[in-house]
DNA sequence: AAGGACATCAACCGCCTGCTC
DNA sequence: AGAGCAGGCGGTTGATGTCCT
């Protein structure tokens, strides 16, 4: 396959562009459209090469841009559409009207990607870093959690670990959903990844969850009718991927470790965690119901990674994570640190 | 005030994919 | 079927602006 050769033609302009060549391009496309991009210049009496001229207009000139500091909200968004996509800048951009995937790109690298590390993070995997720094941030939000427990009466804090291990179970079942929709989409249907329809119902389907945030048990029974028929409901405010969503039932209780970018990370690296929700499902004395007597608090097993399904591109940074799928997702500071487990069941 | 360090972002580069012939 | 082309994408670069000493 030839690569076009526009780019390669000599004698042709580049660098910034000039008003007057912002102007031509603007009223040539205004008036004609842009049609083939190869023939534009020199219709457009642009002394550029084609490429040079789409990357002006999509990237700067298109009159829908929105310029500007992004917002909280669409901040949000993307680090929540990061967690999912990986570096599919055009994907997320598709989800943020008016910004371009090169805007977004540059806003990721610039602030985005600061901001996670800063905070102990992977940026590729959102998931906490191992390295010797972010281990002392870990050590630094173990001894908040150790302090919040030491406040709270062992009821409570047995009833809290329940209700969390509950949401994962039905975060783990949603999972088991974007399994399934994957291995229905035909590998030609994307180049990529999924299809963008796939990734918009998947992304539905984790911010669903998100109802939940309001009820301080996080739903008291197992996936029933109402808990299913909230999959696929349109995306909140806030998103489920916010920690500071998934621990608002615990106020006093930071998400010690990427807890529900962790969890997303592993769903879009494919993981399969269905395995313990299974087993909650079909039992109701199972460990995960938020009511059963004693919470043993046993992460599920992750299964051999050839079952694991390819939801993201294996090319994409996510997918080739050191973490690989099969590692648990159960959050750091809480199980593996048995001891504590053991002191506060 | 000067200049070095750092941050930002527009633009480029090279690769990939889909379409057409 | 395969070659060529057009368009799109993600990574990188370099010019410019801002901050700090």
């Amino acid at each position: 396959m030839g690569r076009s050769p526009c780019c390669d033609e000599n004698g042709l302009k580049k660098g910034p562009w000039t008003p007057e060549e912002d102007q031509k391009l603007v009223q040539y496309i205004q008036k004609h459209g842009h049609g083939s991009w190869r023939a534009l210049p020199k219709l457009a009496g642009l002394n550029r090469c084609g490429k040079s001229c789409r990357l002006r207009w999509t990237n700067y000139l298109r009159p829908d841009i929105k310029r500007g500091k992004f917002s909280p909200e669409e901040e949000q968004t993307i680090l929540n559409l990061h967690s999912f996509l990986g570096n599919k800048w055009s994907a997320i951009a598709t989800h943020l009207p008016g910004r371009t995937d090169n805007e977004i790109k540059n806003f990721w690298n610039t602030h985005l990607k600061k901001k996670l590390i800063q905070m102990g993070f992977d940026p590729m995997t959102h998931r906490p870093r191992t390295d010797i720094f972010s281990n002392l941030q870990q050590l630094l939000a173990l001894a908040n959690l150790r302090e919040f427990m030491d406040q709270q009466p062992w009821e409570e804090q047995a009833v809290r670990l329940q209700a969390e291990a509950f949401q994962m179970a039905k975060l783990q079942y949603c999972q088991h959903l974007l399994q399934t929709a994957a291995a229905t989409v035909p590998a030609s249907s994307s180049s990529n990844s999924l299809s963008s329809m796939t990734d918009m119902e998947s992304f539905n389907l984790l911010n669903s969850i998100s109802s939940f945030k309001d009820n301080p048990v996080l739903g008291s029974s197992p996936l029933d009718n109402s808990t299913l028929s909230s999959l696929g409901t349109a995306i909140t405010s806030q998103s489920v991927l916010d920690p500071q969503v998934h621990f608002s039932h615990s106020p006093n209780l930071k998400p010690p470790c990427g807890f529900q970018t962790h969890l997303t990370s592993e769903i879009a690296q494919g993981s399969d965690y269905t395995a313990g929700f299974s087993q909650a499902e079909s039992s109701p004395q199972s460990p995960w119901f938020p009511h059963s007597p004693s919470p043993p608090l046993l992460p599920p097993q992750p299964v051999p990674s050839t079952t694991q399904t390819a939801i993201s591109n294996p090319g994409d940074a996510c997918s080739t994570s050191s973490y690989g799928g099969g590692t648990p997702f159960w959050p750091e500071l809480l199980l593996d640190d048995e001891s504590f487990i053991q002191e506060i069941a």
